[in-house]
DNA sequence: TAGGTCATGTAAAGAGTTACATGATTTT
DNA sequence: AAAATCATGTAACTCTTTACATGACCTA
């Protein structure tokens, strides 16, 4: 997956190693990420396999690599996009421990609910305005994929925003019962 | 995290490891899934820091290893459940092509989406039919997270469907400008 | 008797992160 | 002069899946 996703953002334009990572954190981070540690080997088998090139730059003293695509890499992402998506449920890893909330008292839950709320806000915040700039500045239906991958982005946010807010309602209008009563 | 996920699911009652995998797949596979190869290891894990003991059981001719939690594996879970949530972006590989989408005919990128669809309307409809028999067999509010878990995966695997319905909507809208052309 | 389900387990491989090592340049 | 950023890379570790091995019981 990461070495079609480099080879993705190389269809445009070359990069190093350091951009490529960039690039992740500030366009596709919300969905996919990957640190120093993957990029580096993944490119080293690239390489290998003849689906990139790269030159040696030296760019103000900077020493760096900078990868280009090759004509079999560019057939062998095109061919990879074209598959069919595959449907993988997706590890949602905050959902875990809420699942088992029925063993906590029922303040701790509501903290630690607003406390992740807290947090979505956080990473909500850099997406929307990701959104606005783009809205701002281009036509967005120019570029439909890109515009529509942020819009998810935002939406899912809202989704557990909105998720942790109706919950945290239902376990105040409903404070009678805790269900905690009686573990052990 | 499985090592939580196993003393949150032996709290109420004892179970083998295959009680434990069926478990998570009825019950939490649209959030967090295990196959045996890492459930078996687990229990090993947890069976040597003494958060959970075994009983070796005959059933029907069938061996089994039923496993309870200790007084230390209690202690153990209840530790955790109750430390903060941190909210990791969770991977959306599903998002990663459609990413890329600009380098595909419109056409295919449509059929793909269509498909994608697909996939998720069953794996959804599983997840609304386990919601609606718990409408049905309980009060809701008696088992407020469990149910809020579930409302969780029904809202999500909505939200996909209506993104991917809206951006089919919207390239067929604007079908007069094929961005894919021009590559190559 | 063949295939399905119940039941446990291991070994190899894959995919990734964290931490470290190195060193130049740029900003404070 | 120190700290941050640019830039590449490796090694150890973690977590996980897939594939396999084993064997009993159940059902068609």
């Amino acid at each position: 997956m990461l070495e079609y996703i480099i080879l993705g953002f190389l269809m445009t334009k070359e990069r190093s190693g350091y951009d490529l990572k960039r690039c992740m954190t500030q366009t596709t981070s919300y969905f996919f990420d990957a640190s120093f540690g993957s990029i580096y080997p993944a490119l080293k088998r690239l390489t290998q396999k003849g689906l990139v090139t790269f030159r040696e730059d030296v760019d103000g003293g900077k020493f760096k690599k900078v990868y280009r695509i090759t004509d079999s890499g560019r057939t062998a992402f095109m061919q990879w996009v074209g598959e069919p998506i595959t449907f993988e449920r997706s590890r949602q890893d905050h959902l875990v421990r809420v699942f088992f909330y029925e063993f906590l008292p029922r303040q701790t839950a509501v903290d630690n609910l607003k406390d992740l709320m807290l947090q979505v806000t956080r990473v909500a915040q850099g997406l929307t305005e990701q959104k606005g700039e783009m809205e701002r500045r281009y036509d967005v239906h120019q570029f439909p994929y890109r515009y529509a991958t942020l819009l998810y982005g935002v939406e899912y946010y809202d989704l557990v925003l909105r998720w942790c807010d109706d919950l945290i309602d239902d376990l105040k209008s409903d404070s009678a019962t805790p269900r905690h009563a009686g573990h052990e």
